[in-house]
DNA sequence: GCAGTATAGTTAGACGACGAACCAATGTCA
DNA sequence: TGACATTGGTTCGTCGTCTAACTATACTGC
């Protein structure tokens, strides 16, 4: 019996840890040591949406609401964002980025880039695409909610 | 410039988790609750080996040492495994299933099968075995070089 | 208007994991 | 033989994340 197919949630867990800690060498690396992916997340939503509420930041970072509120309080006593209310809802807090957070930008896009250059390093083009559909079904199989919602964009 | 091609490490980290949520729920289905993944890990090495120390199981978990003590600590609270001094190296700790530990092999067996059934339904076998192999190149993407551990140059 | 419910966000407590520092036993070698 | 380095494990403090419970504001139907 030959060693069969079936070691892929292993490498899925051990690649995800992987990624995460080159991840937060290459922010330290960048001036911003203490800031982790989860962080990315947040701050690459501001990047190109400007402003976003706790709520969204959340749901982008796929984190929950108290996690978020933890992230987002470290990124302002980083002075990179502020929170302000919402004047339209006064529940609602957004979040903006600083002129120093908008200074990280460039750095932002480089680390994103060489992040995906790494991580599809050795691979073509249709192995790459194969990747993904693969990783797309994976996910699928795991997640309990079938939202039955088509993919408008692929 | 075609979109796409750039979703794996997101991915990933989503798949991860998932994985580990439906893992922990299984567990918990089957009797074991409070018991994660990491436990697994520990208790598949045990199942295989019989005996083995905190170093091996560090090492079979791809967890750290500390972590690793923590790991068997609460194992053998729940009367799982139990630990006992090595003779052949007053240093190392010898870990081994108890009886009620032993009992849970079938369990796991079974969840094992049922996690890689599900994580590749869908996928024709040429498919999952390209995912493995594509897996495994993005792990080695992210591996810290353990080759020449001289100076480096880029 | 108001009661009941839903939504935005925070606080509190728990847990898994890690790095640093530590102790104890073993190995090395002059 | 004895000093020093190495190895096996644990302890301590911290971090990121989660769930549950809480506050405050908004919405809805009568």
């Amino acid at each position: 019996m030959q060693r069969k197919h079936g070691s892929a949630i292993s490498l899925v867990g051990r690649i995800h840890e992987a990624a995460d800690r080159w991840l937060v060498g290459e922010l330290k690396a960048a001036g911003m040591e203490g800031v982790v992916p989860s962080h990315g997340d947040i701050l690459s939503l501001l990047f190109s949406r400007g402003e976003a509420t706790m709520h969204e930041l959340a749901a982008h970072a796929h984190r929950t609401k108290p996690t978020t509120t933890i992230l987002v309080d470290k990124l302002e006593a980083m002075g990179l964002v502020r929170r302000e209310r919402s004047g339209e809802d006064a529940r609602a807090t957004l979040v903006r980025l600083t002129p120093k957070g908008e200074a990280l930008r460039p750095a932002f896009a480089s680390i994103s880039r060489r992040l995906l250059a790494r991580a599809y390093a050795g691979l073509s083009s249709a192995e790459a695409d194969a990747l993904d559909a693969a990783l797309e079904r994976l996910l699928a199989n795991f997640t309990p909610k079938p939202t039955t919602r088509k993919h408008k964009e692929k």
